[in-house]
DNA sequence: ATATATCCCCAGTAAGTACATCGGGATTGC
DNA sequence: GCAATCCCGATGTACTTACTGGGGATATAT
């Protein structure tokens, strides 16, 4: 039998706007690339590299690279001395064009856009909620670029939300 | 051999912020459930009632009616005559609590609280955009009760959401 | 007391997702 | 040619989602 895990994975706890592993890797990766980008913006950085600074699986990771380029927001070069940098300038790259590329869109009712979801009776208001919860979303995660990210920026909305009292605290 | 499912389910297109089955369905019920509980406090309705209203299957929703009980958001009566009625008045529940009962809490990076997870070199400050993520959503859904869902009612800061361009559009 | 209606609990199941891993092929630089 | 690196598709395992099912507990009506 092969062990394929090693270690037993910790048991999901849902909730709603999950951040997926994959989405964390690559934001991860992608901050890497934002600093060699701005020493040097044709700099190339390896997957191996990459993966052993932010301690994310090499296999894994490679994958993730995969599908940014695809998108169009990385650039690859293969052979010895290959890597991957950013396609554009960092303050070009939202946060939301990142989780787009390996979640999908932004928020989804039963696998459904929320405003193409439609209920009947006294539930009727419920798809304004969930465009309004979207557009909150998108308040953040479109307005923060990966140069926001790697300089520790925050926009005057999100030193707003921050500075509601709780909004550190697990609820 | 039993066929279960009936209907082969749709093909996930995966999303942050997924409002799952359980968690419409019990926010159609609830409205229903607030419906009645402005006409008379004390009426009860029953799950197959509620079931068919809305078009969901009666013995799941029976299983998210026991979870929004044992949670102590409805009341239950068992017997002839029996039903679900709200353990309060619709305008002291918000959307939060009911998704918070069904889904854990808002907000998750790799299954931890946002706060709780620790980010190294550049990627540090991707820990902030998270928590401001979970605020915005906060502060639609914590603001949201049944009273104003049933009403069609906003709160300001909704219509200012709803009122940026596209934020009916998918993307 | 009995019949009937309803909630209550716990087990099971098929399909799909998440998080990887693997093997080998295609490019590039020396 | 050879080593380094990206590229691509297949495979694997544990877990979650969205249900279904059987039978027990409780309340009401007669």
């Amino acid at each position: 039998m092969t062990v394929h895990g090693g270690i037993p994975r910790k048991k999901r706890d849902n909730a709603s706007m999950q951040i997926s592993a994959r989405v964390d890797y690559a934001l991860r990766a992608m901050t890497e690339l934002a600093v060699a980008y701005d020493e040097d913006p044709t700099r190339r950085e390896k997957t191996e590299v990459l993966a052993a600074r932010q301690d994310i699986p090499p296999r894994f990771l490679e994958s993730i690279l995969g599908q940014l380029r695809k998108a169009g927001l990385i650039l690859s070069q293969r052979g010895a001395d290959g890597g991957y940098r950013l396609a554009m300038p960092p303050d070009e790259i939202t946060v939301a064009d990142i989780i787009r590329v390996l979640d999908g869109p932004l928020g989804a009712v039963r696998n459904d856009a929320p405003e193409a979801v439609t209920y009947t009776g006294p539930a009727e208001h419920l798809r304004t909620v969930w465009v309004a919860t979207r557009a909150a979303m998108r308040s953040v995660l479109e307005k923060t670029t990966l140069a926001d990210v790697v300089a520790g920026r925050t926009t005057d909305e999100m030193d707003d939300l921050l500075a509601v009292p709780g909004a550190w605290d697990r609820r």
